[in-house]
DNA sequence: CTTGACTCTATACGCGACTTCAGGGTTTAT
DNA sequence: ATAAACCCTGAAGTCGCGTATAGAGTCAAG
């Protein structure tokens, strides 16, 4: 389970900035960074993280610079970017392009949708109090199947409304 | 594209509430549910429908009460059911037990999700916006690839963070 | 020299609620 | 009579972000 450091085995055993390895292998990176190794070779098959350098047996060798990549993802991340929005960020910038623009751009953007979500949430909130107050009052309502849903009303009773909230919200992952 | 009303060329055209339609096919069935014909298959399936009578050619013929069916399962979905826990009370319905006070302790336990969820997109709220603030004093911060992103500050620096973040939301859908 | 921890590739799986496809048969309108 | 519009089944694909598995090679320590 333990993971060895094996390469910089000289004085300090976990993270050691003082000597600044030039090749890890991708379980110094997974440990470094917190990124499962699973998911560093993922990265590298979606284009986040270029092709490293490999060692004769064909291990990968990073240096330093991808720990900077992996944090600016994990930023990115953070900050509601899917890793294809970051991947097209970083490929701007490698083009030489200042993403920035754009980056604010979707932040803004972001920002409107969370604002949104946070405001149907708040709906959705209140909607199941008042059906919840609603059922403690009528104790048990008639019905087919359940009398508390049945009786239940949908403030936004468009065709297939269910559908349509579940499924955009999953997507914006909000 | 227009799916017509083939059985019901009485008097009024589209949903006649004067004259119940015995059996539908599952094109008006859809029509008048607003729920898809693929996923109204795809319901039967599921075992949310039961199996309707058939025509001698094969067709699927509903009668009104699917309907009603439908519009319990699309009032659940707004609740924030999932379609498995719509099978559960559905099948409690038809045992004879009464589901609903399942169904209230599913609904208060929702309830705390969705209170949770809006004070985390809250907090991503205020995050997004202070980011926003800080890019726009700062106007270009120096960085390698973004360095907006870069000098972005996690409140949570957890390795991974973001993966969790995604993750976990994604999967409760709110 | 063996063991065990590590690495490699390629492929499949997981979630949830559907949608799409392939390859038919049926009904209805003109 | 024919074409459009509907219906059928079963399987596979979609979305995002990885995780898991299988089968094999590599490396360092005891």
């Amino acid at each position: 389970m333990a993971i060895r450091n094996n390469t910089a085995t000289t004085i300090v055993g976990r993270t050691n900035r003082l000597s600044p390895r030039t090749s890890m292998k991708i379980g110094e990176v997974s440990q470094e960074s917190g990124v499962g190794v699973e998911a560093l070779r993922f990265y590298e098959r979606s284009g986040l993280l270029g092709r490293p350098a490999r060692s004769q047996s064909g291990y990968r060798l990073y240096d330093e610079a991808v720990l900077e990549r992996l944090a600016f993802i994990r930023k990115a991340q953070f900050l509601g970017f899917s890793l294809d929005e970051i991947r097209h960020i970083i490929s701007d910038a490698e083009k030489g392009a200042s993403p920035c623009d754009n980056v604010r751009g979707i932040v803004r953007r972001r920002l409107a949708e969370v604002s949104e979500r946070i405001k149907e949430l708040q709906r959705h909130h209140r909607e199941l109090t008042r059906t919840l107050e609603e059922w403690d009052e009528v104790g048990r309502a008639p019905g087919n199947i359940c009398g508390l849903i049945e009786t239940t009303e949908m403030q936004n009773p468009s065709p297939a409304a269910g559908r349509v909230v579940q499924k955009k919200l999953r997507k914006n992952g909000l």
